[in-house]
DNA sequence: GCCTAAACCTATTGACATAGTAGGCAAATA
DNA sequence: TATTTGCCTACTATGTCAATAGGTTTAGGC
């Protein structure tokens, strides 16, 4: 599955406050950036859409920056998904219910795949592959991770 | 997961010359396109290419058409979504292995999706989605099938 | 109250892919 | 030989992506 960067990089920066904002500090965009290696203006417009979509609080001035806005049990990552790309989840163009061969093959080909990674994403929650992470590659963080 | 008009007129093509050319007869692109309502001379880029990629052979002149190359058992559906989209089934682009955050989830979280992608598509042939949409809709189909 | 660091917001851009359209050439058949 | 069909190349309009740029607002530190 094609995935665009800003998807990749929302992803990255929700899991980068979760790790870096643990005991409450906020992350700056500036912070992420560097980290991750992520041009620090188009960071900017990624978080905005996490704000709005609710993932993320945000604190202006110095020492400013973003938190998670609920905790990371409570962030499903369908909803990540779908706020950083409305189309990356839904599946075809409606094209009617009609009995064509395109109409067919929607519902017996193509919505299987697709409600597969929707049922996979809607129960997965950030916490949980945070996680999954820190497990596969738990020495390189402990030196951050307070 | 976001399909291309490309890649969903491929199947259909494809499908509908398994379905209208059964028993041997090619299937002219004008008919296919009239049939499944697509823009001919579009069509004919995405035949161009299911023929290079061996899926269909063309026969050329008055009564020519398109058929399987192959049996509809030996195609399998993964080939042909990669053949109409390079990107489709293909993950993220490398980053390079190292031990960044953009590492760690690309494969603790990317590659599954990917990977369960792969295992469905690449076991699934063409004859066996025909059959299970034939299963759905079999009314609508039994006026057309000889 | 000023300086600075940060988020916020708007606009613009270059590159690329998609979804076609157009027109002619080649081949095979009737 | 005329017609039908596929083959091939070129072109285009539209939209999205992935930034970049620059200014405005807000909050904290001094």
């Amino acid at each position: 599955m094609k995935v665009s960067t800003r998807v990749e990089y929302g992803l990255i920066a929700l899991m980068d406050i979760v790790i870096y904002g643990e005991n409450g500090q906020s992350v700056s965009a500036l912070e992420i950036a560097q980290r991750e290696n992520i041009s620090h203006k188009y960071l900017e417009h990624i978080l905005f859409l996490l704000r709005q979509a609710g993932f993320i609080a945000a604190q202006k001035g110095m020492k400013g920056g973003y938190s998670l806005a609920r905790p990371a049990d409570e962030i499903v990552l369908s909803d990540v998904l779908n706020a950083l790309d409305s189309t990356i989840l839904s599946g075809l163009d409606d094209c009617g219910e009609d009995s064509t061969l395109r109409s067919v093959i929607k519902v017996c080909f193509w919505e299987k795949i697709n409600s597969n990674l929707n049922r996979y994403t809607e129960q997965l929650k950030l916490s949980e592959v945070v996680n999954q992470c820190r497990k596969n590659i738990p020495e390189s963080w402990d030196m951050y991770v307070i």
